[in-house]
DNA sequence: ACGAGTTTGTGAAATCCTTCACAATCTAGG
DNA sequence: CCTAGATTGTGAAGGATTTCACAAACTCGT
């Protein structure tokens, strides 16, 4: 389900689809370049960038080329204004506003987990339907009633939920939550969703993972 | 980074690559028919598979039909007959004994949840570093001490493993279970590992996930 | 200021994946 | 047994993504 947009920030000429793969690149390359900003360094080349992350040169530098053109020739990106492209391209020039939905093991793992926050992802809400749940305090969140779920979402403005339910409950509270005016979930239950056009999903499918790597160990 | 692989079980004809959507749609599949053989289904059409699936009957029929010609023709599949024709095809006629390296939040609510054993993943060991780890239990397994890692996990006859470690230390703990036999790997850290040939690496970037639902909130 | 050496940006080619379209084959009903 | 209706299996077409290959543009050392 590839999906229409307008470039980022007034900029006139590339109004033109972008492939999934080449933002989840670009994701990547961003983390790498950081590692090496950190380490000092003021540029570095296609083949570099694309030798950290498993792929080609040549890749990097169409994945790149299609927001404009970053590099020097004969030299290379700029290690910090690339980092400050790719941000803004990811739209990571900002901060956005989590909710967790379903305080189990999993929910609760990632309403936990720091690391979140320091890539400008903040959770400022979390919610579950267990009356001993509610209440409790996750990394300074007070576990909601989930019954109230659309009303406070609005409220705390949150731009991206995540989903981690029972697959029973998960397609419910989809639909609620697209009502509500959030855009984006990411969703750990196993049953694929229908959502609203304008709402994007994405699924993570550990055992669609762990069938995948039976299916490769069984065919060699 | 395609891979070649012999067709499962002296079967003389397909041997031909698959693609890496065409085994996660299987995934997929195989949920939804195990729902319809519940719900006392005993046939199935492409299109009915389709419409479960986000996705359209002609894909479904050459999904399948790289494997063989499963279906009847003016009637669709029986569901017990696709149900077990994937479960084969997958490599799920058999159990997979898991090891997971890392006890912290994520790790552990992976080693507690149920729903992997029901589907023949079983969790056979825990790894940690922390001696405040070493020696609880976790859903019946005790955590074990990652320096003996290679010995253990012989001993464990693990198939796959999970790491849910710091960036810093997947790809040496990666090697070493490489090294020790271990030719699957799921990987929840943030850096791609690089791996000996045969070893194959799926990875669960939350981070990359919540970046690219950034993206597209970004671009309307 | 110049030439040697690098590296980008990008059309064109190649590859990979999905969709189309239809003959082949089945069921069901009389 | 025959016909109407349904659905599969699959080559071929189409679309999407990756790779190739090379001119253009830069740096650096002299
Ligand atoms: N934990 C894992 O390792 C793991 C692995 C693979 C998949 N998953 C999937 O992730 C999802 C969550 O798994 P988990 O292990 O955290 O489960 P869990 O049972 O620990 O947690 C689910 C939580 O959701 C809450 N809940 C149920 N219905 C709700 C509703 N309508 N509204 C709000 N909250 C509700 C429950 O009270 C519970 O706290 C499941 O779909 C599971 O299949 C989890
Ligand atoms: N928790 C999340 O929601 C989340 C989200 C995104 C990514 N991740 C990633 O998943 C990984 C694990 O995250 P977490 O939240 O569980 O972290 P955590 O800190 O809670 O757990 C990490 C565990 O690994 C152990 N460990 C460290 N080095 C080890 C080694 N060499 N051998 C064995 N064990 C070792 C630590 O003792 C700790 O128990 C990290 O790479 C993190 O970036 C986690």
């Amino acid at each position: 389900m590839p999906h229409l947009f307008t470039a980022a920030r007034a900029r006139p000429d590339p109004v033109k689809r972008i492939a999934d793969p080449t933002v989840r690149r670009l994701s990547l390359y961003l983390r790498f370049l950081e590692e090496f900003e950190g380490a000092g360094r003021t540029t570095i080349s296609s083949g570099e960038l694309a030798q950290s992350g498993h792929t080609t040169p040549a890749q990097v530098r169409k994945d790149l080329s299609s927001f404009g053109s970053f590099g020097k020739r004969g030299l290379g990106y700029g290690t910090h204004d690339l980092v400050a492209h790719i941000r803004q391209i990811l739209g990571l020039d900002r901060t956005w506003r989590l909710v967790v939905v379903g305080a189990g093991r999993m929910g609760s793992a990632i309403a936990q987990f720091p690391g979140f926050r320091d890539r400008g992802f903040h959770v400022v809400g979390i919610f579950d339907l267990d009356p001993r749940r509610i209440g409790q305090t996750l990394a300074g969140v007070t576990i909601a009633d989930v019954c109230h779920l659309e009303a406070d979402v609005q409220r705390l403005r949150a731009d991206i939920a995540v989903l981690a339910l029972p697959p029973a409950a998960a397609q419910s509270i989809a639909t609620r939550l697209a009502q509500a005016g959030v855009h984006a979930l990411l969703d750990f239950s196993t049953a694929p969703l229908t959502v609203p056009a304008g709402v994007t999903v994405r699924r993570m499918d550990l055992a669609m993972e762990l069938e995948v790597l039976s299916f490769a160990l069984t065919n060699r």
